[in-house]
DNA sequence: GAGGCGTGGCG
DNA sequence: TCGCCAAGCCT
């Protein structure tokens, strides 16, 4: 029973949480509205298969209405949609399909080229995940992906959603993936007062509980779409909902506020220097990241340690020349730090050798070097590429 | 279990 | 402009 897992107690809520008295914080709000099923019947499944059946989007990786779609594919694109837009995994899903047709052709694959593939989509441990996993599918599974939840899970790189993900949509098994979409439409269908990260074993329950037995992979899909389509952060399109007579912050009229999330600290800021040698024939120096950490085995200008404080450049240059500091300074955001990197610049004879653990690139090389945006900005701010 | 881990787009 | 956000995983 849906109920078992929701806290709260029941009242009616209907008129309650109106958007007129928004002077109390998110959290507070929705606890203080301590209302479950206000809406006016239980979410269907049949109503969102039928929705989705209309208004399904059309995307490179599924399969044809009806049809079984490819697991390797299925796979592919999970890993390549954590965290990141279809828009930006479009090109990356078809150019990596074309290059490695079956996981067994991306088994074979150098790492530094499934790296230099990925470069520009970020999360790269995904990308060496990506090739783990493919590696061990072969090695365990005979180049199968397995149709069982828990053997996906053991995999590298496949968590419990992509396991579920996988599991509900390449072999249309009862699983039910969570993610951030999904958060967002159960939280509202229920109105989780409870923020996030706490609230995720209960939102998992609730999702766990409308799973149907028929077409759970379309139900998964279905409701990623809705999450992405209709039931948006920002301003949900409600008037268009298949769920919106059983939703509960819709007949609160505060879907918006859901999820609740808490509170977030603020980004602290890291300053470094990159050197950006340039030689006569147009090579730049570059060298490659550690094995661990931020960006690790991808390509890198080199450059000081990155700092809460500037460094003082001097002993960190990866050769003696006569460095130029460029006008202005590339700033760049991770997810939980924001970078200002000062740019010095050097002009070297053609014939100046690369010091150790460094080498020289063209610049028509960079494509097949692993080379993080944040590199390509310090690249184009010296005027190079 | 909280923090590390990218990037680009949007309101 | 800038904080938030997008089909999370690993340690």
């Amino acid at each position: 029973m849906v109920d078992d897992v929701v806290s709260e107690p029941l009242a009616p809520a209907r008129g309650r949480g109106h958007l007129g008295r928004m002077t109390s914080s998110p959290a507070a709000r929705a606890a203080a509205s301590g209302a479950q099923k206000s809406g006016t019947s239980a979410p269907a499944p049949a109503a969102l298969l039928a929705w989705y059946d209309r208004h399904r989007r059309r995307l490179p990786w599924r399969a044809e209405p009806g049809r079984q779609a490819d697991p390797y594919h299925v796979f592919l694109s999970e890993i390549m949609l954590q965290q990141t837009t279809v828009k930006a995994v479009g090109p990356y899903f078809t150019g990596f399909l074309a290059r490695w047709p079956t996981v067994s052709h991306l088994a074979a694959a150098p790492l530094e080229e499934v790296l230099s593939a990925w470069a520009g989509l970020g999360y790269y441990a995904r990308a060496r995940n990506l090739h783990a996993c493919a590696q061990a599918v072969v090695a365990r599974h005979g180049g199968r992906f397995p149709d069982d939840e828990a053997a996906l899970l053991d995999l590298p790189g496949i968590g419990p959603y992509t396991a579920a993900a996988i599991a509900a949509i390449a072999f249309d098994l009862k699983a039910s993936p969570v993610d951030g979409n999904i958060e967002r439409v159960v939280s509202r269908l229920y109105r989780v007062a409870e923020p996030l990260p706490g609230a995720k074993p209960r939102i998992k329950a609730l999702a766990a509980a409308l799973t149907p037995a028929e077409r759970p992979g379309d139900f998964a899909q279905a409701m990623m779409d809705l999450g992405a389509t209709i039931c948006t952060p920002r301003s949900p399109a409600c008037s268009l909902c298949p769920w919106m007579e059983p939703c509960d912050a819709r007949a609160a009229g505060d879907a918006a506020l859901y999820p609740v999330k808490a509170p977030k600290g603020d980004k602290p800021k890291r300053e470094g220097v990159a050197f950006l040698a340039v030689r006569a024939d147009g090579a730049v120096l570059l060298r490659t990241r550690p094995d661990k950490g931020l960006l690790a085995k991808m390509t890198e200008v080199p450059s000081t340690p990155w700092g809460p404080k500037p460094e003082a450049p001097e002993g960190h240059a990866p050769l003696k020349a006569r460095w130029r500091a460029l006008p202005g300074a590339v700033e760049h955001v991770f997810t939980h730090f924001a970078l200002t990197l000062k740019v010095l610049r050097a002009d070297l004879g053609a014939g100046t050798p690369a010091p150790a653990g460094h080498r020289w690139v063209t610049p028509d090389g960079f494509d097949a070097e692993a080379l993080p945006s944040v590199m390509r900005k310090v690249l184009a701010h010296g005027g190079v590429e």
